[in-house]
DNA sequence: CGGATGCGCAACTCCAAGGTTGCACACCCG
DNA sequence: CGGGTGTGCAACCTTGGAGTTGCGCATCCG
């Protein structure tokens, strides 16, 4: 679920999104497990984490919010799987702001530099 | 400041600082900024942020214990100045922990077709 | 059929993060 | 020297995130 099935415009989730569910130490845990196991239901986690039931299948909610989780319903029970593509996008996107940054702070410190050249390295 | 000088083992700034500093919108701004700008003062931040000083302060405090700011003092004000290498050490460390995850997914979903085959595609 | 087993929803508790105000101290400058 | 400016520290308030318990409903299976 994570969301209801045809229920609004389906917020795409964006890479603050998954910055804010990998801040959690128990949602990382959740993720690994997954991905480790190759997906599992919400009660198999919680026998292996130090949480109740209900308190992973909010982690899941949020780990759904943010792209990186994928429920299936089976029978009566609904087994979660990982997804990987969020997580790529979003280091991407890091990746993109710091170069862009860091250009920025090199044409700074040069900008910098040629200043006081002209000002004969004044004090 | 962000730590009292020579006052423990120094706890060395770790990927998961980086998610937790990276998860909060105003820190992303003033991180924003300060790569922009190339540094400023807890002050000049609040005055183009929709904060306090000294919210934006604790920011500060919180960006810098994950190595992402780094505080210089000048006369009886105190300049911030960005520090990008942490960001770019989180992205290649999820880069590799989702390199790992695939492996093993794909590998899990490779072992699962094999199993099929040898029931004879069974239900 | 009837008891397990698994989920979802709702109400409730608890605490830390985010934010503010107030004050004292250090510093620069006219 | 004295006022303006910039910081740091501490107390305090408020909100939402994380967690739990309790209950009702659906589903599987002996």
């Amino acid at each position: 679920m994570t969301r209801a099935p045809e229920g609004g415009p389906a917020p795409e989730p964006v890479p603050e999104d998954v910055l804010v569910a990998l801040a959690d130490p128990v949602r990382r845990d959740v993720l690994t497990a997954l991905a480790l196991e190759g997906g599992a239901t919400a009660t198999s986690l919680a026998a292996r984490l130090p949480v109740t039931r209900q308190a992973v299948a909010k982690h899941l909610a949020v780990l759904g919010r943010a792209g990186l989780v994928r429920a299936r319903r089976a029978g009566r029970e609904v087994r979660y799987e990982a997804d990987l593509r969020p997580l790529r996008r979003t280091t991407r996107w890091m990746d993109t702001l710091a170069a862009r940054w860091e250009e920025r702070l090199d044409a700074i410190k040069e900008l910098s530099e040629e200043l006081s050249e002209e000002e004969g390295t004044a004090p």
